[in-house]
DNA sequence: TGACAAAGTAAACACTTGTTTACTATACTA
DNA sequence: TAGTATAGTAAACAAGTGTTTACTTTGTCA
């Protein structure tokens, strides 16, 4: 059963790992451990699940959102609400976990580029940075979040916002991390 | 050591699952199952691991980012790129799972609202919408984002762009879903 | 109705699990 | 220097693990 499949998702949300089987026989009410066991075993083949030696293993799926079509948020257009795929955020905005940090953005210098005061921004530490990239730069012992630019070893940071100048950095010029991802909650 | 902590850590994003103590004696060197209950007893004071029955769970710290200060977007300011707090994105972000769905966002008609197309916008259904709520509406059979507005139970359908008109429902109007949060990546 | 596949039951298997007790080595402080 | 926490070792424990084999029930479809 499907509905079956569902109650070990449930149990993993709440209890952050996967049932054993005599644990799936109380929550299914099987009465054998092998009915348990065929259960995980459609899992595996479905790739909810998956097997590190004898343990069972979620996989990104079991833990993850479904994703539906686009918006057509200039104009209403018929968009089927339709599952497209399913993913887990954190690996989609996160490719290297171990470098990357959240930084909380204030200010309005980046609003044009849709970075609201209040956003919280993914960064990645180490990773060059190239033309046109949002980085976050120590110039002159201070910090700041702008645009990145480069022409013949003259560096510009220029801003998202008509009413903020471009930054020429004059004597020392450090960037920390080049921004990835970013996401806001309402 | 702190040392074993983060090899446990990485363990557990390798494998997505935690070690047990007899695979901890592996890594971390040691010679005696005891040593290693001792170093999950101090991870479980940290808070970084939690015992549900006899069974090691990882919390979200374990499986967090770390989350610095905010960045001062609208000017250089100094800002000690300190350790504020870990946050898991995905708590974070999603409040209710069962009913979270993600769109893509396309067109530009939400654009002062910092929505770009291509941007990922996280909605739940059955969420009752208030004024000022971004919401995905069905409006006379078809889909659109935009900004919900009610007064005197006649609804306006505000788009962030002033390239675009506002929507007044005639005919049919469903909220589907309102938009809880957003992210994007570069 | 009968054949056949799918799902469930029961019991036993070898193995791994986290825990515990008693003891030793190391590091640090008064 | 002696005392004392802290960290590590060794061995044994009961309980729980996933797996397997043989059998029974259930449901489906020609």
């Amino acid at each position: 059963m499907n509905t079956h499949i569902t109650t070990i998702k449930d149990f993993y949300f709440k209890h952050n790992r996967l049932p054993s089987y005599r644990e799936i026989c109380t929550l299914c009410k099987y009465k054998s451990t092998r009915s348990a066991k065929l259960l995980i075993d459609k899992m595996e083949d479905t790739g909810l699940v998956e097997r590190d030696g004898k343990k069972i293993v979620a996989t990104e799926l079991l833990g993850s959102l479904p994703v539906l079509g686009r918006v057509e948020a200039g104009f209403p257009a018929p968009a089927q609400e339709e599952l497209l795929d399913t993913m887990t955020i954190d690996d989609y905005l996160v490719p290297n976990k171990s470098a990357t940090y959240i930084l909380e953005v204030s200010g309005e210098s980046m609003i044009d580029a849709g970075l609201l005061p209040g956003d919280l921004v993914l960064v990645e530490r180490g990773k060059p940075a190239k033309n046109g990239d949002i980085v976050i730069a120590e110039v002159d012992g201070k910090w700041t979040m702008k645009y990145f630019f480069q022409k013949n070893s003259r560096v510009s940071l220029e801003p998202a916002n008509k009413n903020f100048r471009t930054i020429y950095p004059t004597q020392e010029l450090k960037i920390s991390a080049v921004v990835i991802s970013t996401m806001r909650k309402y």
